[in-house]
DNA sequence: TCCAATTTTCAGTAATTTCTGAAAGTTTGA
DNA sequence: TCAAACTTTCAGAAATTACTGAAAATTGGA
């Protein structure tokens, strides 16, 4: 690996990171790189900043295209593939949270809700049953939090995160206010 | 492993989600046995349940407590050590999202507020370093706004998640007030 | 169509992680 | 203090995952 010490232990963190998250290393470094590069990057440039081979190159390639976490783009008169990743680092979040939420967590509800169908037999399994329906709960009600905030513009967003606990302020004041006139803000339950 | 069917395909699938996670099969799967547990069970019922070795299941467990996800009992005129996770999935989900936060992102911010003090040599070091401080922006806004949410209580919390995205019209709302009474209710920028 | 440039696949190897059994360590109460 | 009950450690085995180089496949232009 031969890069600038700045981006150099940039690419080296994702590269360890990788495996707290599901990647593996390869595939947090190549992400790394072309993150903070100012211009879009081929193979080979990656195999040279990087130091791995062309093949795991690919693979890893093939792997963030799966993560929709880079772009492919071909420069004129170059037949090379050009790899970039998003400009926008709340587009970026939001495809992660994305994928993220069909890898992990979308199977776990799947499942979960397949055994709500069963019956249960016995004291035991009748116990595990509401837990699961506890976690059922739990988890869908996140998720969809998550995919409302997900699809607000980035403006609001920031706004919300901003506002941060204080939004507890905002929610009891609108409620007397609705007290006040009968009408409701929030959805029903 | 000998379980009730509906208990061996919860425990089965925790495993495999485990690797999408940092966690291993056997973490997983005694995660999973003790939340649909109705009892506190020993560690050798966890190797009776599970199929696994002693040994392993005494690492398991030292992960587990690790990450502050099963609580450590003993039952009376019994010297081995009893096993259970939290009954409130609020109070599990808020564990899990303080331990990740603190294993996965916080070496990140670290190591990104290391590289806003660097001088940049050269353009291509200006412009990475550009790109980390928009990453650290938005980690840094998300984390801290995690945080507020993590410490509301979870009456509030559920309040703010039914509403979802309708907390948009909310804010407008507060915002045209605010407007008009000349007062705020959000933190300045 | 053919050739050269480029990418992908894949089988074998290397590295890492997980798991086990045996041994060592710890704790409790007699 | 000793012994029994129980837990932890650890070195090596097993399983899994990551990586490589060679070969096959694909692509675009002449």
């Amino acid at each position: 690996m031969n890069l600038p010490p700045l981006i150099q232990s940039f690419v080296l963190h994702f590269g360890e990171m990788g495996s707290h998250w599901g990647i593996n290393r390869t595939v947090g470094q190549i992400y790394a790189l072309l993150y903070v590069s100012d211009k879009p990057l081929n193979a080979d440039d990656i195999v040279e900043a990087i130091g791995c081979s062309r093949s795991n190159t690919s693979m890893a390639l093939k792997e963030l295209q799966a993560w929709r976490l880079v772009k492919l783009q071909h420069l004129p008169g170059d037949r090379r593939e050009y790899f970039s990743t998003p400009d926008d680092v709340w587009a970026i979040f939001k495809t992660l949270a994305e994928e993220r939420q069909k890898r992990e967590v979308e199977p776990t509800l799947t499942m979960l809700r397949g055994a709500m169908l069963e019956t249960p037999s016995g004291e035991a399994e009748r116990h595990a049953q509401a837990r699961m329906n506890e976690m059922y709960q739990l988890i869908e009600l996140v998720t969809k939090w998550f995919a409302d905030i997900r699809d607000m513009d980035v403006e609001t967003l920031q706004k919300l995160m901003k506002l941060g606990s204080q939004v507890q302020k905002v929610l009891q004041f609108t409620q007397s206010l609705s007290r006040l006139t009968g009408r409701d803000s929030g959805k029903e339950e």
